[in-house]
DNA sequence: GTCTATAGGTGGATAGAC
DNA sequence: GTCTATCCACCTATAGAC
């Protein structure tokens, strides 16, 4: 994968923020535009069409993501704590006044162009993945606790927070988030 | 309130269908008309700007969500039966390949007009006052059990069925819904 | 890489005839 | 109530000069 460019960057960086409070169907290459003064047609030079940028967006998204759960998994070998600092960044990206990149995408997913929704899909997959090793380890630990598979205790867990998210947001109420959030965490026994 | 008319509801019905699907930014005026087979000039008849269509439509799922709410009072007075019957409304609009109108609306909330804003949050408080009576009842006949005040069970409960559904239809996969919702209700002893 | 200019389409909305 | 006709703003996207 080719470095992208310093101006990509920016532009992603802009549009990712505008997905997050808007939508994807609710900005336009003009936004993007006007806040970093230039002409719609740069943009274009840099992603051709909307498609490309929505994907681009989500697999920087997910690489990200990734990071951030590589340095909970540096940080602490505790099952418990890492579910809390799973937990903590939705939270602070709602404390930020945005939505979950993903979460907004899903909600859209009807309009979405097919290369945007396998990326999409394959975000809440390796998400997944991650959440289901720690639960795996909780419980094996006995440090967590939970009902069924694994996987099942996962699903829950990311549809639930993401859902949490928007509905606080729709209050602009962070604080709402956070005791649904709490709550989730003390049911897993974290 | 006056009763609206004949075709007034007939443009409810497909742009309900359209923003459970699309959402309110990713229909238009024009996809109606082509349904029904009649002009958009037509449409501003009956709701002269979309605003007024989007207000509308929150108003009349609310009532249509609260009769169900009734319907259940009156089938059953067992508080886990309730539940299990208010989970399976969400099921049953997934099953019919649609999202709930307000938790899409609430991923578009950034780009809502204000009184369609108030009026989501409407609905929200009224859905959470019914599962707070209900979790109530419940606890205090030992039949359900969750922890801290009951408002905070009964958002948890709302955010965590509409993002579920949300991330289901990602995958087209009701089975995933069912799943989770099963495990939610699980954990209320339901 | 960024610009000007523009194409070609669609958005919501209105005026006025029928 | 529904139509034709139309407005104007905005959208994504491209061509071609610089």
């Amino acid at each position: 994968m080719a470095a992208a460019s310093d101006t990509a960057q920016r532009i992603l960086d802009i549009a990712e923020r505008l997905v997050q409070t808007r939508g994807f169907n609710g900005f336009s290459y003009a936004d993007i535009a006007e806040t970093m003064k230039v002409t719609k047609a740069s943009l274009h030079y840099h992603f051709p069409a909307k498609a490309d940028l929505g994907k681009r967006l989500i697999e920087r998204y997910e690489s990200n993501f990734l990071s951030a759960l590589a340095a909970i998994d540096e940080a602490t070998d505790d099952p418990r704590e890492k579910l809390r600092r799973y937990a903590a960044i939705y939270g602070s990206v709602l404390g930020d006044q945005r939505m979950c990149l993903c979460g907004m995408l899903a909600a859209e997913f009807g309009t979405l162009p097919k290369p945007m929704r396998d990326q999409l899909r394959h975000y809440f997959d390796t998400n997944e993945r991650w959440l289901i090793e720690v639960l795996q380890k909780g419980r094996r630990d006995r440090v967590l606790k939970f009902a069924g598979i694994p996987a099942g205790a996962a699903q829950a867990l990311i549809g639930s927070l993401e859902g949490a998210m928007m509905i606080a947001r729709s209050y602009g109420d962070v604080g709402r988030f956070k005791t649904v959030s709490g709550r989730l965490l003390a049911d897993l026994g974290a």
